[in-house]
DNA sequence: AATGAATGAGGGTTCATTCAT
DNA sequence: CATGAATGAACCCTCATTCAT
């Protein structure tokens, strides 16, 4: 699906619309092409621009990608702060928002999930990637394992709340996988139902039997 | 973690050891380099041997790359037949086979679990990557889920058995990512166990509550 | 030694006004970073100017630097004739003025020297360099060969006023590239003064011991 | 005056073979087209090898260049010692085998000439550069200083002997910048003669009118 | 007149592959 | 079998130049 060119794109747009335009371009190829084959004048080509404009904005091939995961990451944060500030009081509420973060469409997006775990492939050889997974990571995990913490107390579950938030945490993922690798068999939607389950099991008297979305788009 | 050849490799080898060598050392390489930065020179110096070696012996890269993702399937497979063949009769000590098989040393090991999600990372963008992939994906699913299924139907659990086959394998993902990632934080040991917990809690009358491994050296 | 531009660059300046401040600029740049470092961005932010200036005032980066030796050499030019206006009528006093010239302040500044070396260094790849060149060393080698001729036919010395006249250009050269390389060690008064040192043999009866400069600023 | 691929270049040379292989290669291209038209591919073209040759050899054009101007020095560096190994025991014996290095056909050809002044024009702006230079100057003056001083002090002169030193060692490189901007103009011969006439007239009682070269090609 | 975002040819460099030894 | 010097396509990047503003 190439996104070549819609508009004879503007001679002069602003630094901070190109940067994006050229990150949206980043994550496609990505996500089409691999990591390793992303190639700069292939992204340059994908936004419609010419060889050099990379090393214009980001003076750098690995600017770029760092740029790139950063967008990605910030993009998550920031659906998350959203969607955990509109949630319920309840802590079981609190928990479903974030759920409901990890399977939005936005996040879910496949190309976005490619980028997460190109990098993460290679968070362990490159320590600027593993410093920006790992940023997000834990306030992730410190939230999970306290609203699991808290469900434990308030519902006096016999269960270890890290465990809990560790299997979570873990099952999400592992359907993000199965979402980028086998997009076909598992939809978002499913993914979902799957991980609200699970939920359900360890915190029956909290959380319910999952009702599936409404389409409104 | 030494690099180098251990012993002085010999000069002359058959071909499937001198395979085997460069196998493990392209292994190597992209757990400590990532698969991008994994060169035919970076391999062969790993190995201890020289520049051409690698198309001597696998006439491409690529098949070099495709060799080394057949192995660790390959290898997964094995050692899956043979826990599967030496499980207990019962479905439960069946499919804690197969949990035991994901957590087991020689599957676990980091390095090998950088390969795995350094070839599903590329997995959309390489075809013929994605169909190595998917063919074990197909054979574990296969089983994963007539093993959820029995056991549905022999404990009468008002349960989706695709739904928890799943959510079992999208968790043991989950927590081989945060094995690669987190390597600190999160022993093999711990995510058995976690695995295990989930378990308990879907089918609770078949699987009790999880025992630690025993070391056997 | 400041590089920006000292007072607020008038938003309009004349052409030629802006022309000089960026031949100006080129010179510190050959100096500073040498020619085959000196971009035309580079030359525009060291006259505090924008990129694309060059290219409006000068059409190309090859004709502002031909124009910067243009400059340097037209500067040496009118020096020259002006000192040789102002020298007393005997043949000794017009050779003093010349070898004054070669030492004047304006002249043996590090900067333009740089700018002589740079150009005469790549003269024989670029004839439009060499032409530039040469249209200097022709008019300065007829004169100090008359003058030279003048001074053994007066003074009935037992030279070869051709080679007096090669050593003499060839010292003063050589001087200068002492200069410039070794800024230390060698100063413009030193330098003079073995220049003069060297006339005072050759012709003794005409050229007397030097003597010092007196500071006039 | 190309050089290319006189016989069929062996597919195997040893690496000192193919470093001076290269190094006359770029040698000849400053010479042809200046040190800021060298360009890697110019050099492994005019080697009559292929682009990766200078990377392979030299890891980077910049060591390239610093090897072939080591490369001009060292090779000055032992003509000179050789020369004067074998100069007669007087002082001015020594001198005159100096003069006779500086003006030696190995030395005074064209092309290594332009690489001197190439290096010199930018030895301002790369430390590395006037590194080399310095350290070849630094030996040349001491030994041009004290031979002026010594035959001083044998002729009793009233001569500054500092000054005299300066005044060669700038008429010597005087002197090569005409050979190399108007090598029609100014021969070998010639230029070696001036010198020869500017010793004689400091050093009268010692440095007795210059004898030409023979032929001996 | 001046700017500076954008271009794209061409620079230096890397690396999978070949081949003489 | 194995080597490693050599190749050359393709990479990332620079920079003189253009052009909309």
């Amino acid at each position: 699906m190439p996104t070549k060119a819609k508009s004879p794109p503007k001679r002069t747009a602003s630094k901070s619309e190109r940067r994006i335009q050229l990150i949206d371009a980043t994550i496609r190829c990505i996500a089409s092409h691999g990591l390793s084959d992303t190639t700069t004048s292939l992204v340059a080509s994908e936004a419609g621009l010419s060889q050099g404009i990379i090393n214009l904005h980001f003076k750098s091939k690995e600017k770029l990608l760092l740029a790139t995961l950063e967008h990605v990451v910030d993009e998550y944060k920031s659906l998350w702060e959203k969607m955990y500030a509109q949630a319920g009081p309840s802590t079981e509420e609190k928990l479903l928002a974030l759920v409901g973060v990890d399977f939005h469409p936005s996040v879910c997006e496949r190309d976005k999930l490619a980028v997460w775990f190109a990098f993460w492939s290679e968070s362990k050889a490159r320590p600027t990637y593993r410093k920006l997974c790992a940023d997000r990571d834990r306030e992730y995990d410190r939230l999970i394992n306290r609203l699991c913490a808290s469900l434990v107390v308030e519902g006096g579950y016999a269960l270890d709340p890290v465990q809990v938030a560790n299997a979570l945490t873990a099952m999400t993922e592992g359907l993000w996988l199965d979402m980028l690798v086998n997009s076909r068999e598992m939809s978002r939607q499913q993914a979902k139902q799957t991980t609200l389950a699970y939920l359900t099991h360890v915190f029956p008297d909290h959380i319910k039997q999952p009702q599936l979305e409404r389409k409104t788009a």
